[in-house]
DNA sequence: GTTGATTGTTTCACTAGTGAAGTATATCTC
DNA sequence: GAGATATACTTCACTAGTGAAACAATCAAC
């Protein structure tokens, strides 16, 4: 019964807030620039971090060695991102933000993204952050379920 | 300021969550009835209408036209669905579930998904209910949003 | 009853993710 | 220091979504 009624619903809503949130965050981004919401987070960390190479990015964004590797490329395809080999680990490459790259952050980050500042406004401090607890809430379970199966 | 710290962090911690949420969910879905998460609303909603086209699916699930000719190619590939042309409009398919599908979503209801009984437990009834609430304002205000920009 | 707009679907090129398998370099251990 | 193991990254085949452009069938209007 609730198996049938509430969680997939909780599921589904989330699906489609997520993928509609980023749908209008990519559009408002590539307007003020040029990038994509993940694009942005990836040139926000590189730009963070000193020298990071693709491991420690996917394991800071939670992405998949694979999905790191295409999207640098994407981004180094834009002129965002540019990669060297490491010096100290001929394996890893060096991710470095061209100044292209660093000009796509400030424009995103001088210019406000209005979908940003409408739901941050309209939900109100308080509700963001118990919104972001029960978020963190659901990625620690899903964690957990995950682990249980590798080891089980 | 808010820009840079606590409005960057919802969206990601949305996409985290709804991506690691899909991801577990997808792993044990499989597991118990050999289908996606994705692919078991498409068969719900088509099990729930009487004759469903690919529009009315597309709207319903707040989806792309064309990822609905996808996710429809795949499940017919599958043996979950199929479809005839419908009789009183000759430009529109009706879907239909076969038995496999119809026996899919029997064993994924049948069977508790671990991680929607996680998550429905340990938030507890009342988190789950503001969550949805909290989920359905970022999907209005990103309608919203999409609107005003189709306007102006 | 043709003409023009709308609707249902598909195709194409794209982003963004997963997981498994492979390659090359590092690192540990003996 | 040679061999086993671990690590950094890539490639491949896949799911799942977007948006734009095309096509055919339907519907409205005249």
């Amino acid at each position: 019964m609730s198996q049938d009624t509430k969680n997939p619903r909780i599921y589904s809503r989330l699906q489609i807030a997520a993928q509609l949130y980023r749908k209008v965050a990519d559009r408002q981004l590539v307007e003020a620039a040029g990038i994509t919401a993940p694009q942005l987070g990836v040139l926000t960390r590189v730009a963070a971090a000193n020298a990071l190479n693709q491991t420690s990015l996917a394991r800071d964004l939670r992405l998949n060695d694979s999905a790191i590797t295409a999207m640098v490329r994407r981004l180094i395809g834009l002129g965002m991102l540019a990669k060297t080999r490491s010096q100290s680990d001929s394996r890893a490459w060096v991710l470095k933000l061209t100044d292209k790259g660093q000009d796509a952050i400030d424009r995103a980050t001088t210019q406000p993204i209005a979908i940003n500042q409408l739901i941050e406004a309209e939900l109100g401090a308080e509700a963001l952050v118990t919104l972001t607890e029960k978020l963190n809430r659901i990625i620690t379970l899903c964690d957990q379920e995950q682990t249980v199966e590798v080891e089980g």
